[in-house]
DNA sequence: GCGGGACTGTGACTTGGATCACATATGCTA
DNA sequence: TAGCATATGTGATCCAAGTCACAGTCCCGC
């Protein structure tokens, strides 16, 4: 299984080559470097993006110009700004690669006709959007209740390989610390 | 229309009153007074709830007996432990009656035939789903970027009618604020 | 109608973590 | 290879919000 969509897609359900070329049909490919801007905020978003290589953020900016972290997206993770791209609305985040990064990219558009076209496809959505809304649930309450170091330990636990290609900035900015705490807390046993 | 959890589908989709009967079918109906636990912690979580009427919060209890508001939900939304409920694993979450409530149950076993049987119920749950997701999102963002006094007023101008309904203690316990703190909120021009 | 529990307000005190300020290290890029 | 931006560590200070303690209110059941 050489394709990664291909086998994301099988790890939901088994397809035949000809209905994977059918799907694939829908989706373009593309290429960012490095600090590329994937989404900016204030534009609209039509598309979904499913990353085959790289690293990104998503991440929102306040009124004092501080930057949180929504969410990061790395291989075999789909991504975008949802509230956007379902509300056919502009953008409120911005999109930005932390590594060079390949997308597949399937627009509104082809997404519908994929849905229409392969009723299975529904299913393969539905299942990643429940995971997805599960992961957000298990945030909100980590936000809630845990400590700084608490959330570090529980980051280096969920994804130990992300935590060495994250700059420690970003990461404090995802886990709602400033880059002074988290920094202070490899060593003391808070 | 009378019944909301048709008028509930029908804002996704129109449907015939035989493929609603049909669809009625997949559910029971159950009855709970104020304070009745509809899911405890550590039991498994077979059935997805939709609200009829009433209104029900789903908590976490941390290691210090501090209780977290994972979520609220009241008439016409769909209330469960998906984490649970999607992965067969018992409930961390515990889901009370703030009021009495009536609501229609779902099995795992009926949620699947009823996709089964009817593809556009895939679709409809698909975009509960997705709505559900960035309604986290959103929370996710709120978490990391408002102050406590920010927090009340967004969930204030969200969900006015929901703030009368519940306990400040428990809004307190939403929002990540001390009660105190919330109690304090009101006067100050903070 | 009485008593005990949940709910809320408020003062006094404490503190975790933010903020500020600066220093060092590690690149890229020209 | 110099030079500037990015990334990180660390000390000193401050303050928002948590915690603790107590009092008043409301409501429900016996």
């Amino acid at each position: 299984m050489s394709n990664l969509l291909r086998s994301n897609i099988e790890d939901y359900v088994k397809i035949t080559d000809d209905d994977f070329a059918a799907i694939r049909q829908h989706f373009d490919q593309m290429v960012f470097r490095k600090g590329d801007f994937i989404i900016r905020a204030q534009e609209s978003v039509s598309t979904i993006y499913f990353i085959q290589s790289g690293l990104v953020k998503l991440s929102y900016w306040d009124q004092d110009g501080k930057e949180h972290i929504a969410s990061f997206a790395m291989e075999n993770w789909w991504e975008t700004d949802f509230n956007a791209f379902y509300h056919q609305s502009r953008s409120s985040c911005t999109l930005q690669c932390l590594e060079a990064t390949t997308a597949y990219t399937l627009s509104l558009k082809n997404y519908q006709h994929l849905c229409a076209t392969f009723p299975f496809m529904t299913g393969y959505f539905l299942d990643k959007s429940i995971r997805g809304h599960i992961a957000n649930q298990n945030r909100i309450l980590s936000l809630l209740t845990l400590s700084p170091k608490e959330k570090y330990e529980q980051f280096l636990q969920l994804y130990p390989s992300l935590v060495q290609r994250i700059p420690k900035t970003i990461l404090a900015a995802y886990l709602g610390v400033s880059r002074e705490t988290l920094s202070r807390m490899y060593r003391s046993r808070k």
